[in-house]
DNA sequence: GTGAAAGCGCTAACAC
DNA sequence: GTGTTAGCGCTTTCAC
């Protein structure tokens, strides 16, 4: 229905190689030839079939990207930058949200696969690295991002996570806090890990003996924020800090203390991690670990692509990027 | 080097066509060849290939999604409908961002077009009917999502924008306001025109006389909200009520209303529009309108891909959902 | 400077 | 039930 490069060819009383040549822009065609060539290209609407194109070429200029879910707020600003790196280097990006089901993870791998995208960018759950060595098996360079599989070695970008919690657990001591709960992230991912590792650094290279029923462990979402900090408030000896490992459960936090009848940071200083824009605008405002989300997603996208055209020296490279401490309004001195 | 189906067809005895028969859950393969074929497919590992299918078949099962950008609040619920909906029916999307840049939409159109995708579902700035024809002209299907196209005949998921707002603003009438000024959206928008036209409705209705100054166009960012919030706040006569055409700007208006050492709703009403997620995080919390944001990503999807697969009756469907008023703490009655 | 022909991996007539 | 063959729209080798 739509035309064919054999129609321009037709048309222009050429073969299909010496169209092909003025689209690829190769060399080898006389001026006259191309021109003529180019104006029955615009008359006739032409627009050149990218499948067939990938089918020869073994390159479709796609890239798949596997998230959690682009409704949480991380996402889209990691999307964003993706996008944006892709679009630089004539990529574009077929999206797939897991809600961190393996199975579901499982399925967009295949889907992808099958589609075969030039790469993919993943965020996956901790133990499905066989995942990871599946697209490997088939050739298709993959960057992972937020989020490290164990063990899996294969690019990365992430914040240094540890460091992160560590810094963030210490702005609290410094501020002269002792009873320092943490609300966990998802533990079955390194990130949630790594957090509760920094907190535990934090406080133990200060001497500050961790209660147990000061680790709760969330997951992610505002509710399990609200929830967990209901039980952190309702404790006999009730901390005057806490660490949440991510800023929309510290969001949540917000609504157990408001409805506890507490006030931030006066009865409890809260700090949380990843600086959604949300935080700056709740009142008072989150203090918070600061995550480069767009220049993650640009690092990511990069990596994947020079892996991709093969012009990366270091195929394995790890990129560690830093967060930064952005003090705000909900964290203050004790009592 | 990946496995083909020519590997399978060589390993099983058998020729392409019944390995393709089998991968097809076509008739006419006996189960002892078919679970022959099944079990070689298994032990290589054998991914068929999506692009040489979509080459024959002229059928990719991939949907291009435009919006202008993905960080905007609004987007992220759409489009987790529309993915949702979308692989429900074994379809994929591609995103493109635009930033609401006719050039960069124009890209968008032409690169998914060139891709071969089943159909596009897009949200385009107003003055860009060139595109929607262009599309449909290569056989395209197309579903407009949030804004329509003026005079663009194509299937729409939209709000009706004009009720929405004549509510929005009768809202603030009913509370007693008369002096309601309206931060508009980008004008070069139907949503933005609409918005406007609806708050005018509401006003002129109750025989309200607008003044001129209370009517500024903003282009939908926070940053819009607070600066126009600023020119609102030192008028001579102060509005007591403001609608406000989306709530990112009623966010950004809410930071100049704290500036000014004014409160809300004490000394002004605000009312947005949208229902974002932050509305309800804020404090105050945010009035707002209450767009099904999520639903609309499902139903625009449903259609395009009833149109991609002929199963529609009326492929001409308008969808006009409504919004629902959600009345929080921002808004109040006069001093 | 240009063209003929093969082939990318698959599906779908059609024949047997 | 199964195989042969043509062909989807393009790129690329090789020949002229």
């Amino acid at each position: 229905m739509p035309v064919t490069i054999k129609d321009i060819a037709k048309k222009a009383n050429v073969s299909v190689t010496t169209v092909s040549r003025v689209l690829n822009n190769k060399p080898d065609v006389s001026e006259k030839t191309k021109s003529k060539i180019l104006k029955i290209i615009n008359e006739l609407g032409y627009n050149p079939n990218g499948v067939a194109r990938g089918l020869v070429l073994n390159r479709t200029h796609t890239i798949g990207l596997i998230i959690p879910d682009i409704r949480n707020p991380f996402f889209p600003e990691v999307a964003r930058g993706i996008e944006d790196k892709a679009k630089e280097y004539g990529y574009s990006v077929i999206y797939c949200n897991t809600d961190n089901k393996k199975e579901e993870e499982k399925k967009a791998v295949e889907l992808l696969l099958n589609k075969r995208v030039d790469g993919i960018i993943l965020s996956l759950s901790m133990n499905n690295r066989d995942e990871l060595d599946r697209i490997k098996k088939q050739g298709c360079p993959i960057v992972q991002i937020d989020r490290k599989v164990p063990d899996a070695n294969y690019p990365t970008v992430t914040i240094d996570n540890l460091i992160s919690a560590y810094n963030a657990t210490k702005h609290l001591i410094n501020l002269g806090h002792k009873y320092i709960a943490h609300i966990t992230g998802n533990l079955d991912t390194k990130t949630g890990q790594d957090r509760l590792n920094g907190y535990k650094k934090a406080m133990h290279e200060r001497g500050i003996h961790i209660s147990q029923e000061w680790i709760i462990e969330g997951d992610y979402s505002k509710e399990s924020g609200y929830k967990n900090m209901k039980r952190i408030l309702n404790l006999k000896n009730r901390p005057t800090g806490i660490f949440i490992a991510n800023d929309l459960m510290a969001i949540g936090a917000y609504k157990a203390v408001f409805e506890s009848k507490l006030n931030i940071p006066e009865d409890i200083s809260i700090i949380g991690h990843d600086d959604i824009e949300l935080a700056s605008l709740v009142n008072p405002e989150l203090t918070t670990m600061a995550q480069p989300k767009y220049e993650m997603g640009k690092h990511a996208a990069r990596l994947l692509i020079q892996e991709i055209e093969g012009s990366d020296q270091d195929n394995n490279q790890n990129i560690l990027l830093n967060t930064e401490l952005v003090v705000r309004g909900s964290t203050g001195g004790v009592g």
